[in-house]
RNA sequence: GCGCUCGUAGCUCAACGGAUAGAGCAUCUGACUACGGAUCAGAAGGUUGGGGGUUCGAAUCCCUCCGAGCGCGCCA
């Protein structure tokens, strides 16, 4: 059978429409998973909203639903209840038959969007020759998170590292370059020290009026093209890149050197962009830069705020740099959604000052821009996360102690791992609790770092959920030692549900579309995981109370095994969504 | 001053406008000759910052006040 929840969905309907009439087409039957287990398995709350329009009982309304639903194939109760919610509980054999279907589909049962999208998305964003720290890690793993569930639902995802790679401070950086040699530069750099020679190119900026006014100089060369200083600009980009990438391999995402599109790329279209919107009517000269002043946005003094186009000393900024973006993103892209994975108190202004301007020149056309703010990382004292010196933590530390900490967990473990998985495990570990941490919270809040908490095996982590799975794992081990029927490919005998807690795990299990579509929908991955810790929680509550290979029966014990089959395949599918490693032990 | 975001159990966090606001941690009580106890079963813990409003129904939407964080002209 297709998903049952989709079936009871179209003959609810239906239903509505032959209770109510024709006009009802496309009507929502607001079905949702039950709030209490003892209400039955689903509810439609689609009759109180009904009973309103139509002046009639709620209740009322709610039986007419019930009379005319024809669902006794996939129902064993159906009820009203309450002011005029529909009750449901689906038939035993039907959950039976839903994990079969499970365990023959590639995709657990998540259908592939009906409308594909293309979309554009920017996130990670790290500046040349300036080091990554934990906004960089937000919006990196944010990001890769909504791209996997993204491309899993079968969207065209373009993924833009928009780099900092363009601007007023590669003035000074190459000056720097230049004062310290080229070899030197590239050691310092690709050793990851690019805090070090940020700062140091910056204290002479600040301290020497001479070198400022090399630097100065310098970024008028690079921006005319000259080709020896674009050769040094290269340098400090390649280098940067690749201790970038560097990072990206170890924290496990999926961004390469084919998605770096930084600020530099746009160049050459931003004389366009200016002219353009100087053209239009859009942008005009004020205090000697080219400014539009989108409606909508004041300043501290209640004036129109505006978005600099070009400085007065005719260069260009990062706002014109973003213009050009959009512009390119949709026209030669083709992208219909715009995603900017940002600190939320970082662009709240100009984001979505270079939307409004965008708009009003025509260069979205039907395409949506959408902000993907993210909070803070807080320390445990509720201020923005430091290390002890008071500095940002780096980004590297930050995962050179997150798999750290794991080794000395792992080395606790009561399973023998072979001393040759480890290092890997360690690093699944460490690395998976830390996205895990992050990505387990409302992405628009700030949260509180704490290494305990999240390296932790108890409670809605990410080490209890690779447990929950290597759990799972162990079982087909043994089968497979054992050499009994149905040890590990699964799917081969009929899925029985008998007992609650079976009961609760296929439901669980069928959630798994819902769950990715909502990450998708609302562009938030903690719902992913919040339901990947609720599957966790009914596969270890099943583990409990009903024996797999000690089934009473052998028809039991296929069945059961098959229940395993399938949580270990979602747990899997569903921490890769997020990017996080499923071991096989640990 | 204006704007944006947030405020939920002692702590960390959930909850597409739906029923009695749910988890985890910590606390307390149980279950170990274990298909992996890094677990499970249970108890206790709440005026959803305060006050109004809309709604059949509000943690959720609107207004207001309080509190926290962030932003507001050529840095990104």
């Amino acid at each position: 059978m297709a998903n049952p929840v989709a079936l009871l969905h179209e003959r609810l309907s239906a239903a509505i429409i032959t209770a109510l009439g024709p006009e009802l087409a496309g009507a929502d039957p607001v079905l949702r998973r039950s709030a209490q287990p003892q209400f039955g398995d689903f509810q439609a709350n689609a009759a109180m909203a009904l009973g309103k329009r139509f002046g009639r009982p709620p209740r009322e309304i709610a039986q007419a639903i019930v009379d005319a639903l024809d669902a006794g194939d996939i129902c064993s109760k159906v009820e009203v209840a309450g002011p005029g919610f529909v009750n449901l509980t689906l038939r035993d054999d039907v959950l039976g038959g839903v994990v079969e279907a499970l365990l023959e589909d590639e995709r657990l049962g998540v259908p592939v969007a009906p409308s594909p999208m293309t979309v554009v998305i920017d996130y990670s964003h790290p500046n040349v020759a300036k080091e990554m720290h934990v906004g960089h890690l937000r919006s990196t793993i944010i990001g890769d998170a909504l791209v996997r569930a993204l491309e899993f639902l079968g969207h065209t995802v373009v993924r833009h590292n928009h780099i900092g790679d363009w601007g007023t401070p590669f003035g000074m950086l190459i000056e720097h370059l230049r004062d310290l040699g080229e070899e030197k530069t590239a050691e310092t750099l690709s050793v990851g020290d690019l805090d070090g020679f940020y700062k140091a190119a910056r204290v002479k900026f600040d301290d020497d009026p001479d070198f400022a006014d090399r630097a100065r100089q310098r970024v008028v060369t690079l921006q005319s093209g000259d080709e020896e200083t674009l050769r040094m600009w290269r340098i400090l980009v390649a280098e940067s890149t690749r201790y970038f990438n560097a990072v990206y391999d170890r924290l496990g995402v999926t961004l390469t050197d084919d998605d770096i599109v930084g600020e530099s790329f746009y160049n050459p279209w931003l004389d366009e962009v200016a002219r353009e919107l100087e053209a239009n009517g859009l942008a005009r000269v004020d205090d000697g830069a080219l400014c539009a002043f989108p409606e909508g946005f004041v300043g501290r003094d209640g004036d129109p705020l505006p978005l600099i186009v070009r400085k007065s000393d005719g260069g260009y900024g990062y706002q014109a740099t973003d213009l050009a973006a959009v512009r390119y993103r949709v026209r030669d892209v083709g992208a219909n959604l715009l995603l900017y994975v940002v600190d939320a108190g970082q662009a709240q202004h100009h984001l979505p000052m270079v939307f409004a301007v965008a708009r009003d020149a025509g260069w979205l056309g039907d395409s949506r821009p959408q902000l993907v703010p993210f909070g803070l990382v807080l320390g445990d004292d509720g201020k923005r996360f430091k290390s002890r010196s008071g500095d940002s933590v780096k980004l590297s530390d930050l995962l050179d102690e997150a798999v750290e900490r794991a080794v000395a967990k792992v080395a606790e473990a009561r399973v023998e791992v072979p001393a040759d998985e480890r290092a890997a495990l360690a690093r699944s570990v460490g690395i998976g609790a830390l996205k895990y941490a992050d990505l387990s919270n409302d992405r628009v809040k700030d949260y509180v770092f704490d290494w305990d908490r999240m390296l932790a095996f108890e409670g809605n982590t990410g080490p209890y959920l690779q447990y929950a799975h290597a759990r799972v794992r162990s079982i087909f081990r043994r089968a497979e030692g054992v050499g009994g029927a149905g040890a590990a490919g699964g799917g081969a005998g009929a899925v029985v549900v008998r007992e609650d807690a079976e009961r609760a795990l296929v439901l669980q299990l069928l959630a798994f579309s819902d769950a990715v579509d909502g990450v998708a929908e609302h562009l938030q991955p903690h719902r992913l995981c919040t339901y990947l810790f609720e599957l966790a929680q009914a596969f270890t509550s099943f583990y409990e109370s009903c024996p797999v290979l000690r089934a009473d029966d052998e028809a039991t014990r296929a069945s059961r095994l098959a229940l395993c089959e399938a949580t270990a395949r979602t747990l899997r599918s569903g921490l890769g969504l997020l990017g996080i490693d499923a071991p096989d032990r640990m």
